[in-house]
DNA sequence: CCGATGCTTCGATGTGCATCGAAGCATAAG
DNA sequence: CTTATGCTTCGATGCACATCGAAGCATCGG
């Protein structure tokens, strides 16, 4: 299971179990120890429940300890659906995900923009001052009782995309700016090429 | 045992027992399959065996492992003899032992004088002009049954010194430049502050 | 409100494995 | 030679722990 998620994606108790090819109830209790070993952390999200390496020294823990068995590779787990326009966008509740989605948010934290503390995500000074030129008025979000901004955990990607009322204020602008629309009876966004090179740029997307 | 290991130091069967808690037997189990998993590897010394990491794979495993728990220190395990004076040097059979015998050795190995392989030696071709030069007929020694070189075990720093015809031949030396003289009825080097110096500079230690 | 899904808790079962005593083998020391 | 030391093999014992069925709880979808 640890190999599993070798791969940086959050995974849920089930696929865990099935990948270590044991029942629900013996993943369960597995999975138990190794949070309660500070190994694994968890996000409750509904009834699913994610796991994910706790940090950057079980990952180097576990990359020494493949270094000497075996089978070296760790695994690729397949997620999500197949369909891959769902996978590249879609909408979660009110806000962007998929592939765009989660690339938006490290663009956002690696440009010092976020700060990405796992479950919790916070506006930064910069990343105030970015949401405000852009006319958004954080004081009256902040005074809701909905979050600012989520860290949102990607059903396909299984990285954190950007949830929120912020969140929510993006999508209505990618929306808004026609820069892409939903699909009838379904959750995909589709981005025209211009929008999409609109959004890359207004929040310096790699 | 591996953590005790860390140390650097090759420890006996016994020492590694005490160190775990357990009696010979059980650490003699884990030891075999340490050793036939590759983790370590065993010099076998007359009656004695030494046990020590395979490698520094396996020293970056345990420091990822170590990194996670919660005692954090590798274990120091006293060795050898308390006498300061036999730890510092001494006759290992006719060849140097001790802590400067240790030095030379590595030295040899860091100059690139001498192929250090964990339980053989070989002179490289630099080592053979070096000691050609001071005199030596390699090639009478190498006629003989005793190799020319081997790495011997250091009883108290438990790391490789100069053994063999070669290792003989050095101590040989030392005595009858008089750098240094036995102390009678002991195995005990004492070295002279000129005759360590000469040493030190002959083969370039630090 | 109901069924389905995801996960956990409880309890029982079996097995793998560490542990150690006793005996055996090799080497060292006297 | 004999005795002591270091280590291993064999065999018996017992515990720890993984495993899973069944039942329970929470959440989602209609």
């Amino acid at each position: 299971m640890l190999l599993a998620l070798m791969g940086g994606k959050a995974l849920t108790a089930t696929e865990l179990s099935l990948e270590a090819g044991t029942t629900a109830q013996t993943a369960s209790s597995h999975l138990a120890k190794l949070v309660s070993g500070d190994l694994l952390l968890v996000r409750k999200q509904g009834r699913h429940k994610y796991f994910q390496l706790h940090n950057y020294e079980v990952a180097q823990m576990l990359e020494g300890l493949l270094n000497m068995s075996a089978n070296k590779k760790p695994i690729e787990v397949p997620t999500g659906p197949k369909d891959p326009s769902l996978r590249n966008a879609r909408v979660c509740y009110d806000h962007l995900a998929g592939k765009i989605g989660v690339d938006l948010y490290s663009s956002l934290v690696s440009n010092n923009y976020l700060y990405d503390n796992k479950d919790t995500a916070l506006l930064t000074d910069s990343g105030k001052q970015l949401f405000s030129a852009f006319g958004v008025n954080l004081q009256e979000l902040e005074q809701k009782k909905r979050p600012l901004c989520k860290a949102c955990l990607d059903w396909s990607e299984r990285k954190s995309h950007l949830g929120g009322s912020l969140g929510k204020w993006v999508l209505d602008e990618i929306l808004s700016n026609k820069w892409a629309e939903r699909e009838p009876d379904s959750r995909v966004l589709r981005f025209c090429d211009t929008g999409l090179n609109q959004l890359k740029s207004k929040y310096k997307m790699a």
